[in-house]
DNA sequence: AATCGATAAGAAAATAATTTACATTCTGAA
DNA sequence: TTCAGAATGTAAATTATTTTCTTATCGATT
């Protein structure tokens, strides 16, 4: 069931004008929203309750009452990072701004990615003898190191890369048996997308995980899109992190799905070590 | 306003018999409660519509769709995700999954974080001349990295190291002017307890993001708690990844409130240097 | 420009949900 | 046992919501 204010988001467009007046306000004013009665509601947008009625329905609710339901099970979480500009200073504000953020980042992904792309990446994964994971930048090669992190616990070969020569070179050394998953938040990295050539070019399979007709999902053969709005305000924290985080999770579970039994052992073997070596308990974290 | 599941439970002695039944079956089945009307309430629990309408005045509601909505807005609605073995196959259960695990771990870090702490932290990083970042394994040296990535686009002087030999020796060398900050999931680290203790017999400050009461936590001067817990299959992608990138953020993002306009001027630097470098388009996220 | 069809929106009626007021039934202390 | 007070239910009143039906509006077509 997806978040009611990402649908409206979504939606928006195909509303009615009256009801995209409704739509205004209970996206101005949650709070309100969430605990006015229908008529009340009707009565600040300037239409009749029946209207209210029908923008519940278009919005996927059966009654008003489910729409408020499900505008106060996210109208309290992403009420924040929606707006722009708030005033934010204390630490309890900033605690609800990042979780705002966070939550609102990773219902927009929640809504768009395309399971068919993630299943095709995971199955073309599988298939690879060796998998390269670049990705540069302060984000985009944490990105890498995540792919790395994640799939070399499934048993799989894998080297992450942040390096642009060494990315170029490497696709230069690569065959049939190879693949490169390139990161990028932007697409705009051009020396990534020339890397992802040059590998497709010499038979290895590329994807990426990227920004939606960008650059880099040009220059590769599969690419899920990540497609977040990105705020200009520079002191904002780049909530993408957490959708980039979540689609690199996807992928990776269900490639660990798919090969179940053969990444059963390494990843018992990874933790027979880190147990034996630190200590007894092992319901701790893989790998810290 | 208090979580109304938590005022429940406060309040549960204080309850009528009748009312108590009413705060069971809120309690047992919260999406029931959250959808059903007062009559459909009343039925189950046994009761008369009036009483529930008491319960819920009891709770400090002034009406039932007020409490529908206080239930409703509770982070615990979104707990459901944390049951343990769901049957997952296809790629859109995958994304389900992965979605509603990384929510709840938000949730459940939103609900515990203390902002005391956050406030204290990035006060204490205000005032370092130099900041250290460990951590280790493949997650938590993520983390490290992740201070480093967002601090150093403060303005700030910071390294970031995965590495405990080079961790113990950088901590000998520090003195009050520097600050330490462990990341670890599990709180396990000998290794990096170790070398916070270094650090803070050399004079420096230290802090840590890890898990509650565990040895890293209380290895140092101040820590951000992130206690979640976590499932004991293997092949499950660890979520608490995203609950320390929100505690990073958290902490990251008051530092740079806290001193607003020095932090501009970096930021816009490197913005420039990006955009000069790559291309025109300054919309782009900071750094890929 | 006139007319048709489709969509949108409101008015009023019907229905349903919720609350209030009041009556009854418990419970436990004297 | 009896009585005060709390707890609960019943039924009426109120309020909220939805349905149905009508009117208005807009755009396309002739």
């Amino acid at each position: 069931m997806a978040d009611i204010i990402a649908t409206l988001q979504k939606q928006h467009d195909e509303l009615s004008r009256s009801e995209q007046r409704i739509a205004e306000i209970v996206f101005e004013d949650k709070a309100f929203a969430v605990n006015a009665s229908i008529i009340e509601l009707a009565a600040r947008a300037d239409v009749s309750p029946p209207t209210v009625t029908r923008f519940c329905r278009r919005l996927g609710c059966n009654s008003f009452s489910e729409f408020k339901v499900r505008l106060a099970q996210s109208a309290f979480i992403g009420t924040r990072y929606l707006e722009p500009e708030i005033k934010v200073s204390s630490a309890q504000e900033v605690i609800d701004t990042v979780m705002g953020r966070a939550q609102s980042t990773l219902n927009v992904l929640h809504e768009n990615v395309d399971p068919a792309v993630v299943e095709k990446i995971a199955e073309r994964i599988l298939k690879a003898k060796m998998i390269y994971a670049f990705g540069s930048g302060g984000n985009s090669s944490l990105f890498a190191h995540e792919v790395q992190n994640r799939l070399f616990r499934l048993g799989l070969r894998v080297a992450a890369s942040e390096d642009h020569s060494m990315q170029l070179m490497t696709a230069s050394t690569l065959s049939e048996e190879d693949m490169v998953i390139g990161l990028s938040i932007s697409g705009r990295n051009r020396e990534l997308a020339r890397a992802l050539e040059v590998a497709a070019g010499y038979g290895a399979a590329t994807a990426s995980v990227t920004k939606g007709e960008s650059l880099v999902a040009q220059a590769s053969q599969l690419s899920l899109a990540v497609d977040l709005p990105e705020g200009t305000d520079v002191l904002r924290p780049s909530s993408a992190r957490y959708a980039f985080l979540a689609a690199i999770d996807m992928i990776a579970f269900l490639v660990a799905i798919r090969r179940k039994d053969s990444a059963i052992e390494p990843l018992r073997r990874i933790k027979r070590q880190l147990v034996t070596y630190r200590d007894e308990d092992d319901t701790q974290v893989l790998g810290d």
